[in-house]
RNA sequence: GGUCCUGUGGCCGAGUGGCUAGGCAGAGCUCUGCAAAAGCUUCCACAGCGGUUCGAAUCCGCUCGGGACCUCCA
């Protein structure tokens, strides 16, 4: 079977075929930490975290680049052109330094909260000035980009006429134009009338007194621009040419069309094979953003603490929640999808732990052959799922079918015997990497607790001897009063008991 | 205004022209001292109108609705 992903540059679905065989080059955009994350930032780190992942159970050796954008990127040119970090910096009396460390441990902690594995390489936007100042260098040897009054532009108009500028947003270079000639004459005509054409965007930025972060370089005092920071970065760590470069689909235009633009005049190549997006999640139908204001923190999520949540909730639900709908499709966040994700996912979880105590010997052959082939399948679609552009709703369905099974198992409603020894082995293996390897979900809840396990095997055993005598009055006792503890007791078919926080 | 995407049952969401995705919620049943859990069954769809086709949620056209990008944005 082999992995196919959707190329959001070519708009098809392609064969993925790694530029070095056995080895996968991977830049995904990482945030700006000038603030708190919130639920949508929370897409694309989740969603590439699964392809990470994946690629790794692919055997491929991934090399994982995901920036931190500490530099701050001002705002565009006709406005007020000021750095969006140092700005709040001021506003909330930090170093800037000081600001970026707060989001940057909080965005940290996040990820963590999410299982998400770390990237190989996180490097910063200011610990790479030096790179990115020889890449503009670089640019403006070739002839394309000029210098004014300290600032640098790209000449995207030059570019166009030997490159397809706008071909990955699906843009079109005199729309563009106009476009920004039509804004310009609405909007202010300072920062514009430094640019030869509307159309160009900055490369480096001439630093205005008050602004706070700045460095020396070639054209004066200033900050880099925009897109140069990923592109610098990227084709250090990573090479003139790389499989996977990865964003949310709101980064297609300019950021990524700029980013091809340097990268291809400064190393003579498209810098990347494959580009991914997500899209977005969406909240009332509406893009989760600062400018619209409905975005939810993190924080608030997993505290609760927001006006749209009736209750916290885990960040393995929200991570299963993500991984429920495809992610190229937009995502529509509500607290009743959420909750229903968190009961789907707690159920799937306990029929996992149910499958991983089964066990069978020696049953070569099924009796029920039909079953034996139908739990083959599903297990098999994993794959071929995964496969498909990383189709992690599929999967989960899948998983779906096969918890009535294990329960049933479990309860001998199915007999052990109808399916094989192997097909059970395969089932066990298959479920746990794909639940807890590929899509890094693991357990919420504390039954690994080594000081309550004792007791609670203890109060059980006493509700079983209460039971045995009918004394339901103190077996009830223990059952009700555990509830209102919020540890969920449940009586199995077998005569066991087994519990579960939460 | 330009470019592109999208409209699936109470809610969230898969859907490659033909075979009920799945989850949550609702209803019934089984199991159970009672519950919970689990299992089984079941209700509720493809925005509208045309067209192509033996056959369309899936392709085409139109209408209506929603959204994204064109400005920092995951």
């Amino acid at each position: 079977m082999a992995l196919h992903i959707y190329n959001s540059y070519t708009r098809n679905k392609e064969l993925f075929e790694p530029v070095t065989p056995g080895h996968v080059g991977m830049y995904v955009c990482g945030p700006t930490v000038s603030g708190e994350s919130h639920l949508g930032h929370a897409r694309p780190y989740v969603t590439f975290d699964i392809v990470f992942r994946y690629l790794q159970f692919k055997n491929l050796k991934v090399r994982y680049v995901r920036n931190i954008t500490d530099a701050g990127h001002f705002e565009e040119e006709g406005r007020e052109a000021e750095d969006k970090v140092s700005k709040k910096a001021q506003l909330e009396r930090l170093e800037p330094m000081e600001l970026v460390q707060k989001y940057t441990n909080l965005f940290h902690w996040a990820m963590k909260e999410f299982n998400c594995i770390e990237p190989s390489i996180e490097p910063t936007a200011t610990g790479h000035i030096v790179e990115q100042i020889s890449m503009i260098e670089d640019i403006i040897t070739k002839g394309y980009a000029y210098e004014v009054n300290g600032s640098v532009y790209f000449d995207v108009k030059k570019y166009a006429a030997h490159h397809d500028y706008g071909k990955l947003s699906g843009r079109i270079l005199e729309d563009l134009i106009e476009a920004g000639n039509r804004e310009s004459v609405s909007r202010d005509l300072e920062g514009q009338s430094e640019k030869r054409d509307s159309a160009d965007f900055a490369l480096w930025k001439a630093a205005p007194p008050e602004h706070i972060m700045r460095w020396k370089s070639p054209w004066g005092e200033g900050f880099p621009g925009w897109h140069i920071e990923c592109s610098a970065m990227a084709t250090k760590y990573l090479g003139a040419h790389f499989d996977i470069h990865g964003g949310g689909m709101d980064l297609l235009f300019p950021h990524h069309e700029s980013e091809i633009a340097q990268s291809t005049i400064c190393n003579h190549t498209a810098p990347v094979k494959y580009w991914m997006h997500n899209n977005m999640i969406t909240i009332n139908g509406r893009k989760m953003g600062k400018s619209y204001n409905n975005v939810i923190k993190l924080t608030e999520m997993f505290s609760g603490n927001h006006p749209l949540l009736t209750q916290a909730f885990h960040p393995m639900t929200v991570r299963f929640f993500i991984l429920q709908s495809h992610y190229r499709s937009t995502l529509d966040f509500g607290n009743d999808a959420l909750l229903a994700s968190e009961k789907a996912f707690k159920r799937l979880w306990e029929a996992y732990e149910v499958l991983k105590k089964l066990s069978s010997e020696g049953n070569d052959i099924p009796s029920d052959k039909e079953l034996d082939d139908k739990v083959n399948n599903w297990v098999n679609e994993f794959e071929i799922f995964m496969d498909d552009d990383f189709s992690t709703p599929k999967v989960i369905a899948n998983m779906f079918e096969l918890a009535p099974v294990i329960n049933s198992l479990k309860d001998g409603i199915i007999p052990m015997k109808n399916i094989s020894t192997n097909t059970l082995n395969r089932l066990k293996e298959r479920f746990g990497v794909f639940l807890e390897d590929v899509f890094g979900l693991k357990n919420t809840d504390g039954n690994n607790n080594e000081v309550l396990k004792p007791v609670m095997d203890l109060l059980l055993d006493i509700r079983k001897e209460a039971k045995l005598k009918k004394d339901f009055v103190t077996s009830d006792k223990i059952r009700n009063q555990l509830t209102a503890m919020g540890i969920v007791i449940k009586d199995e078919k077998d005569g066991g008991t087994s519990w579960g926080v939460g």
